[in-house]
DNA sequence: AAATATATTGACCGCTTTGGTCAATATAGA
DNA sequence: TCTATATTGACCAAAGCGGTCAATATATTT
């Protein structure tokens, strides 16, 4: 287990976590290196190597933390019993924006471990988790009420533009925040385009009530 | 120069561009390793470094041919004629699209060039290659007509919307170009959803003429 | 203050991969 | 058949890899 991580202070584990993020993100599991996680997080190779067993480890306990960080602001963010597919999609923004700003690279990590394929890692536990994650999205897109919108149009066309701009829109504030140094002016920045975006569509698709 | 590398079969050339660009884009300069494109070019080692001096100079070439290429893709769909900002936008992605089903990995090289920080080539010729791309992006966005837009919303909501649509419609395209063997279906696909986007966005931004 | 226990370090190991070379071979044209 | 050119892959020194461990720095106990 990784016991002797759990002792460290919470800024060091985050430290790590976030250097382990990046660099296997950036560069899958084989070609990562734990001599750039050590120097990224500022520890020696012995500390980290005393906090988890191997390389393999600390990938596992990666994907586990993911799993769970995602999961947990996942259900606190998405409100089921709001049916309006347009807030459904902004909260899901919400949530991507909220993620990146506590571990820019857990997204990316997330995504790779999915495109992993020479880890000899048991991959059953793998799927099983990877398919916790993909049922949590099918319900962002369940159960929704879909009277609202306007009917000289395919609805079809109209939840596409909305999934689109809202991916669209995500991506962009991701690809500026890996950029920049800090952050919170273009959070800000972001947020605030997605308010007006989720005006306007609301404005243009919706009946007028 | 890479004299002996023009007198190749067009094919041989192609297959070396696609396997060097896919590398490249894919770790960057230090740790694209040549070992993989050749293993991808199915071309022998020596063959390499007989067509290119060394590493450096085939990046270099890659980083030439990409700017033309993209340039010259660039100015043959993009008609400054047509001053309708959804058509520019539109053009935009068909841009993108062609030049995936020509070289994959062509848009990631050209975006890791940009990102590229250890490389010890002369980043001068490098950074002004980089702003005649940028102009011809902000060519795309000048000298707009957009007179015929709705008044009962803020002309920059609409702008933002139908950018981020376009964009995030485009990096879905490229994600799941990415993970597929074959191309034509899915770029079909994407080529339809582009369609119906633009005639939905024209129906509810644009007044009726 | 001394003694003990714990946390952290980085030089070091055997091994793999790196960019690049070059004598040997395969292919093509005369 | 002979010559010229294109292509190969075993080979090299150097660098980087995951992982170890004796030595050191820090915290805790007596």
């Amino acid at each position: 287990m990784a016991d002797q991580f759990s002792k460290l202070s919470v800024e060091k584990q985050k430290r790590i976590i976030n250097a382990a993020l990046k660099e296997f993100s950036l560069k899958g599991y084989r070609d990562a290196s734990t001599n750039e996680i050590v120097k990224e997080a500022n520890i020696s190779k012995g500390s980290l190597f005393h906090y988890f067993v191997d390389k393999k480890s600390l990938y596992m306990y990666l994907y586990d933390y993911s799993i769970n960080e995602f999961m947990s602001e996942f259900t606190s963010v998405v409100n089921y019993e709001d049916k309006d597919y347009l807030n459904r999609l902004y909260s899901a923004f919400v949530l991507k924006i909220n993620m990146i700003k506590k571990h820019p690279d857990l997204f990316d990590f997330l995504l790779k471990v999915t495109q992993e394929s020479d880890i000899e890692i048991s991959t059953d536990i793998l799927d099983n988790n990877i398919k916790v994650v993909k049922k949590g999205f099918e319900m962002l897109y369940s159960d929704l009420d879909k009277s609202m919108f306007k009917e000289d149009f395919e609805l079809s066309d109209a939840l596409n533009l909305i999934e689109k701009s809202f991916y669209g829109l995500g991506m962009m504030a991701q690809n500026e925040i890996r950029m920049a140094v800090t952050n919170d002016d273009i959070l800000d920045k972001y947020f605030k385009q997605a308010d007006e975006m989720l005006k306007l569509l609301r404005k243009v698709l919706y009946k007028n009530q």
